[in-house]
DNA sequence: CATGAATGAGCCTTCATTCAT
DNA sequence: AATGAATGAAGGCTCATTCAT
């Protein structure tokens, strides 16, 4: 995560930097390097040689979660239930987006800035088309949608569930709900119809 | 939608103010107020006494929009068959989502501008709670969902329309797919895929 | 105070602007003419065709309250007493100064706009002149103020009061307290000394 | 006054920018740190950076005259006759006040911006008072007024000063008549008119 | 006479980025 | 490497006044 070989204060600058920019993605307040520069108490050109964009800090902000959901996917790959395997992964993936605000940010970004977010991102991509194409093969999902929906879906869902946003919602739960009633539509046999 | 007895000249520019923000919004920029009188030509003081802030602009754009859905949601409450209604009335509001960018702004929009606009949003969320209800008091809807979810829900289909967005996507039809998915995960028990 | 031969309607729309305009200064809220339009429901062009500026439209509301100390003058100037005429008359000048925000605009602007707000002020000016003239050749006010002090001190009187405002002062008798402690020191002969 | 530690071109432009202001200031023009910025020759920015209001800047224009008032009164603390100590303090601070734009209005404003300001104007407050309280315990002083009072008085004879103002007026001159009018109202009983 | 739409200068403020120290 | 001052375009908004209807 923290690039190595880098003198011991700068390392600590950085990592002060990240944890800055966490509390205000954490606070919902906009990620400006202005901003992170003044409340680590550092220059601005020491944020900036850091991080050349703000895009470029939000990228490091979301990078454990697309490494844990990346381990997640790795995991679904190995699964010999198809349609589990989907089905948790992307679970996983809706959860993680609604819980780090540094995500969705990411997920929808057509272009990346970091060489790492992009591999990331490609392969959290190229898992879900896997798992998908698995579960067309096992004929347990319905056609209609194609891999390249996944990554939308999954960040519309985290959308929804921003507009549903109240004081009393638990955005996790809202989200599990979300992507179940889209699962439920993906799905070829129901478990009732399954059952006689 | 003009306001009548405007002076002649006054309603020109009122509309010509118009036209150049449904311009501005169609190619995606951002809607401000200035921006608006340089295109038009018009002095700033003109573009605010005609539209007080940029959301009451966008709001203006929005509501002949606003007003076919209402007319559609009133057409659904007529229909018979409880799961028609909705889905039909469910369609016509993702393809306008997507069809007139003015439209997420305002539907995701937590507070609104002008009293019509609220008028017309109280309208379609009460529609489109009646529908759902009444489907599900038929038994033809499952669980899980409630009224509450059906405007997040809408506004995440945009939404996802809009992170898929390429130049060859056709996004009316991609909108259609995602809904059509998730009213596959909302219906209950339906006949053709029951009975093989 | 209302011009003569005015059409009915627009001696009606006149007085329904300086009815607005008292209410704007009362409250103290700025007077501006636009400001003044909206709340008579008149248009701009017509509240500029009675009152060219704000200013004039000030000196209309300080007048009756200038004719009031006019007469106030007048009466003092016919008192035999002349330290009692003075006295008398700077009270009256400085009460009415706190008790109506339109006054203390009109007496410290260097320039009149309206002919009869000049003569007024005019007059004021001198009957304070004789009135001082009087009392020090009587030999009842020590020297060191002279006419020309006048004005400036009652406005500053009225400047001190406001500066001193708060929400339990009583800016009337504030008036009368800072304008007794000046004249104390203008009075030649205190009773104290004056009786034995 | 300038900030210690400061790097030496950014000192030359905080000076810069409070001569100019200076200037403006003198020569009765409304203080906007636009036009600031642009008779500096800086950019907005940096005059923004190193006074974020107006206010903050007129204050820092009235700091030295402050604190060599603090200076005075604290000089008249340690003055043994209580009529000499106040009616010296008081004549400097009118003095300060004619002579120096900035000060009547932070002198008049309620609040402060800048700590200092706001401390050295509890200072003066707090020596007035005690002043003004030492002479009406040795009864040099009628009572009437109130060491609330000072700070108004002060300011409208400030006030009345620039009302009176004009080419031929000696603006200290006029500040020391009036307030020693005013002074010979609060003075008790002097032996020199006492006597014959 | 009355109207009120139009004007546009001008004020305030923010922010991403550069570069001299 | 680190600093943080400087920049200035850009956006937001107000208001006194004019003039076509």
């Amino acid at each position: 995560m923290t690039p190595p070989s880098l003198r011991r204060d700068a390392a600590r600058n950085r990592d002060r930097i990240v944890a800055v920019a966490r509390d205000l993605v954490d606070e919902g307040t906009p990620l400006q390097l202005n901003d992170v520069a003044r409340r680590t108490g550092l220059g601005v050109g020491t944020v900036y040689r850091h991080f050349s964009t703000a895009e470029a800090l939000m990228e490091t902000l979301a990078e454990p979660c697309l490494e844990a959901l990346a381990a997640h996917g790795e995991q679904a790959l190995t699964e010999t239930d198809p349609w589990r395997a989907l089905e948790s992964f992307l679970h996983h993936v809706v959860e993680a987006q609604v819980s780090d605000a540094s995500l969705p940010a990411v997920t929808a970004a057509p272009t990346d800035t970091l060489p790492h977010t992009a591999e990331l991102k490609r392969f959290l991509r190229s898992a879900g088309t896997t798992l998908l194409d698995r579960a067309r093969a096992a004929e347990v999902v319905r056609p209609g949608l194609t891999p390249a929906d996944l990554v939308p879906l999954m960040c519309g869902i985290a959308y929804a569930v921003q507009v549903h946003s109240g004081p009393t919602v638990d955005r996790v739960a809202t989200a599990h709900r979300y992507l179940t009633a889209l699962l439920e539509g993906l799905r070829a046999y129901r478990p009732s119809s399954a059952k006689p």
